[in-house]
DNA sequence: GCTTGAAGCTGAATCGATTTAGCTAAAGTG
DNA sequence: CACTTTAGCTAAATCGATTCAGCTTCAAGC
């Protein structure tokens, strides 16, 4: 694809160089020639630059030509990281279309879409400052630095913030101090002591807290600090070995706290391989962000951010922030719901 | 939100109203009435009116005109049905932004965006048919309306489908036929006698052909004929049911199919309920459409497409009609993978 | 009274693609 | 030969928002 120079190619770039008016390769572009009577050899002589010149259409331009007046879009995103897993990102997806697709008319439109932006390179995704991709964005997975880019940025349309607390910007949160108290008070009454908070290494807000808040618990409440087991990543397999290492030294467990479910899934792992059973040897507690806890073996206890009161709420304040912009930034603090299974 | 008649809502509109130009309008959207010097009276008309009319700005008018023309911005989208998981799409995105990213310079940027569309209604999604929406797209988890629509359409850029096989289009497939055959062989291998297909009600292509050779094998080499179990959907829960009520009517059972692995995860609650274990007393064979197959107890033994492999060709494929549009439409088969675990 | 400066605003160009009405030249018709 | 028709093409308007240069008006300064 040969650039010439640093001139954009663009409709007329070809119309030159063929020759011809815009309208002519327009008409091309669109497979109209038949019924626009362009000659062949026209027809193949515009073909021929296009594909030479590499010319990839501005569809900004093509939607507002092909924009019916009538309807109003509205194009809404849902911004996560790479990184993260997107269980709870489709579940909002699915609710903020259903709601989309209740407010849809004859004159009112939405498309919605996820987008991905490198974890911590937020602020670099092209259309978010200037305004000029969304009309509302639900924004989560970020890391502190997505977090500071935020605090100090008031971006000019909806914006919901679902996971993080930010003080200018609406903000739908599970409880993190909750959970962790919550699921410190479960091993604790089942009268474990030797306790594991298992943590990847790349702690985010809410799983930060989540730890903090157990071993402030533990400590308060049985005196014992638990330890930190640190996982490379967010895998099972992160949470498999970590927790393995730690088993195999030695050092004594019975209950363990995974700040994320796919963590609680290796931990599952390391304590079976170690001959030792869920939960009579060692209970474990999840956080209830994976779609089948439920199948783990046994079921996970759970103890976390209520995932249907959550998606309701991001969805319904998404679409208040969009009916009116001078709204307050408010915070909405969805208290953790505690599923007891097997596991503790 | 009030209509005024028919009429959309623009910066003109809002202009008459208050009686100033587009320009101050604009002035006051962008939030740049300080530095403009405009009256502060004046401000709070604009902002009034905004609010009172509703005012929606039409991001394709932004974009064009805060578009860098040095820059080609190409749009890519994966479009799946709302109905269907995550895993293999999410894998997808990371795939295609990894390719982007290696393309991407000063002169050439990509977004790349994940957007559901309702199954069986495709061809309703907005900007697909008039272009205005994608360079480039990937479709799947297509139903059959779906896969007629498309069938019938040319579009005017790059479209890769993925799990389906459409003449006219680029396709990227696993080999359905492949995966039943293999699945059948390893449990027969193993001596199974009495075999289980699990199956959802919905059949799509790939499960339906995946179902067919697997019955087909069975029946060729054994002379056994497989019982087929519905579930009434893809879920676990789905996938348990139906297992436990046939294992519960008494009708034997040595060896599983599942041709999803939400279902095998069903079936392994079905089959340890029952007091039976896994694979001494029922094998099961999955898929490896889930991420966390490896950590299933027992780790799940999966036949199925290799989604490295996909994943990897849908990228290639797509950007290779990205760079040439005349590219005949190629339809890449992907042969099955086989990771042994413990399952069976 | 004349110049200067600032405040407050507007006109018009611009982004890139599409499309309609209409033009020209050549061919066909009686 | 005068006309209609057709093929093959183009000029210019349009979509909606943004922005820059510049125009008034009024007050202050000398």
């Amino acid at each position: 694809m040969p650039k010439r120079g640093k001139r954009p190619v663009t409709v007329r770039t070809i119309a030159e160089h063929v020759g011809v008016s815009t309208a002519a390769v327009s008409t091309v572009l669109a497979n109209r020639h038949e019924e626009r009577r362009l000659a062949p050899a026209t027809v193949e002589k515009i073909r021929e630059a296009v594909r030479r010149l590499g010319y990839v259409p501005n569809l900004a331009a093509r939607r507002l030509r092909a924009h019916n007046p009538e309807v109003h879009h509205h194009e809404l995103g849902i911004l996560t990281s790479f990184e993260a897993p997107l269980f709870l990102v489709s579940r909002v997806l699915r609710q903020v279309q259903r709601l989309a697709d209740a407010r849809t008319g004859a004159d009112r439109r939405y498309s919605i879409s996820i987008e991905m932006f490198h974890a911590g390179r937020l602020r670099e995704m092209p259309g978010l400052l200037n305004a000029s991709r969304f009309n509302g964005v639900i924004v989560t997975n970020t890391l502190p630095e997505d977090d500071a880019f935020l605090a100090e940025t008031t971006l000019p349309y909806a914006v919901v913030v679902l996971g993080r607390r930010l003080a200018n910007h609406c903000c739908v949160l599970d409880t993190p101090g909750e959970i962790g108290r919550r699921a410190a008070e479960i091993l604790l009454a089942r009268g474990c002591r030797m306790l594991v908070a298992l943590t990847p290494t790349l702690l985010t807000q809410s799983t930060g807290e989540r730890t903090e808040s157990f071993v402030a618990t533990v400590r308060a409440k049985s005196g014992n600090e638990p330890v930190r087991v640190v996982a490379g990543g967010f895998n099972p397999a992160n949470g498999a070995d970590a927790l393995r290492a730690h088993l195999g030294a030695g050092r004594g467990c019975d209950g363990v706290y995974a700040v994320t479910d796919s963590l609680a899934l290796g931990a599952y792992q390391a304590i079976k391989d170690g001959g030792r059973r869920i939960p009579r040897d060692i209970a474990v507690v999840g956080v209830g962000d994976h779609e089948h806890a439920d199948f783990f073996d046994p079921p996970l206890t759970c103890v976390g951010p209520s995932s249907d009161t959550i998606v309701d709420e991001v969805g319904t304040q998404l679409f208040r922030l969009m009916g009116d912009r001078r709204a307050e930034p408010i915070e909405v603090c969805v208290p953790p719901s505690v599923v007891r299974r097997a596991s503790a």
